[in-house]
DNA sequence: TAACATGTTACGGT
DNA sequence: AACCGTAACATGTT
C-alpha cells in the first residue's frame, strides 16, 4: 500500500506513543518482539517506505510491502496483526502483513537521512551526483531506486514523469542537466502534494496519469506499460507532451 | 470472480 | 561478478 508520504501520516499518528513503555506486546511476528515488553519507545520515525520504532539501543524496522496496513488504538480488527504493541490507556500500535525487523545499535547511524525526499535533511545535489553514475537506466527505474529517491513509489514516479513531461522509457544520461534538475526536485516537491492530498483523502483524484487513460492536458489517449524496465512495474504517459530522451 | 496492485527480497541461471 | 528472470510473500479492491 504504502510509498514514503502514506509512511509519514503514519509516523504522524503514531507520534503520540513516542517517549512512553509499551505495557504488552503481541503478534505473530517471528522476530523475538517479546523483547520489547516494558520497553520504553523513544522515537517514530521514518526513512523512506520504512517505518521505525526507536528503542535506543535497539530499533524496529517496519516494511509494509503492497499489502500492509497498520490501526491505531483499534481492536476490532479480526486478522491477527504482524506486532501489536500495547500503551497505557488502552492505547495500541498494530501492523498487518508486513514485515518486521529487530535491529541492534542506533537507528540514526543505519541509514543515509539525506536520501529520503520526506526528510529536512534531503540532498538533491547528492541525488544528482548518483544520477549521473547510472546513465544507462531508465528515469522510470531510478525513481524508484530507494538508494536515490528513498519513498518514492510507482504512483509518485508515473506522475513525477508526467508533470515534468519526461517519456517513462527516456535514458537518465541523455537527460539536459535542467531536466535532470526537475526530476530530483520534483520527486520530493511531488512527495509533498502526495501527502497533503492523502491526509485529505483527495490524492486519487489528483492523478493525472497513474491508472488513467487519457491526458488531461488534451484527451490525447495514454500509453501504457504493463510492466516497464528493470523493476517491471505499471507506467502510464503522454506520447504527446512527455519527450523521450535517448542517447544520439 | 479472478486478477491485480502504492513493494521488496531471495534464489537460481547465464 | 554482474545481471537477469521468476517466485515468494500477503490482502483489499475491482
Amino acid at each position: 500500500m504504502p510509498e514514503g508520504p502514506s509512511i509519514v501520516l503514519l509516523r504522524e499518528a503514531a507520534g503520540q506513543f513516542a517517549g512512553r513503555r509499551v505495557m504488552a506486546v503481541a503478534g505473530n511476528s517471528k522476530q523475538p518482539i517479546y523483547l520489547l515488553r516494558s520497553r520504553v519507545l523513544r522515537d517514530v520515525r521514518s526513512w523512506g517506505k520504512h517505518f521505525l520504532l526507536d528503542f535506543g539501543t535497539s530499533w524496529v524496522r517496519i516494511h509494509f510491502g503492497l499489502f500492509g496496513s497498520w490501526r491505531i488504538d483499534e481492536d476490532a480488527d479480526p486478522r491477527t496483526p504482524r506486532l501489536h504493541l500495547s500503551f497505557s490507556r488502552g492505547q495500541s500500535l498494530a501492523v498487518y502483513a508486513c514485515s518486521v525487523k529487530i535491529m541492534d545499535g542506533a537507528v540514526e547511524d543505519a541509514y543515509d537521512w539525506s536520501a529520503d525526499v520526506m526528510n529536512p535533511a534531503w540532498d538533491a545535489k547528492a541525488a544528482r551526483a548518483k544520477l549521473r553514475g547510472q546513465p544507462d537506466a531508465l528515469v522510470a527505474d531510478a525513481l524508484l531506486d530507494q538508494d536515490v529517491f528513498a519513498g518514492v513509489g510507482n504512483i509518485i514516479k508515473n506522475e513525477v514523469l508526467h508533470r515534468i513531461r519526461v517519456d517513462p522509457r527516456s535514458v537518465v544520461g541523455a537527460l539536459p542537466s535542467r531536466k535532470l534538475a526537475q526530476l530530483v526536485d520534483q520527486a520530493r516537491i511531488y512527495s509533498f502534494d502526495f501527502l497533503a492530498w492523502k491526509r485529505d483523502f483527495v490524492l486519487r483524484k489528483h492523478w493525472q496519469v497513474h491508472a488513467k487513460t487519457t491526458c488531461p492536458r488534451d484527451g490525447t489517449p495514454l500509453s501504457f506499460a504493463k510492466h516497464l524496465g528493470k523493476r517491471h512495474r505499471r507506467a502510464f504517459w503522454c506520447e504527446a507532451c512527455q519527450h523521450r530522451y535517448l542517447f544520439e
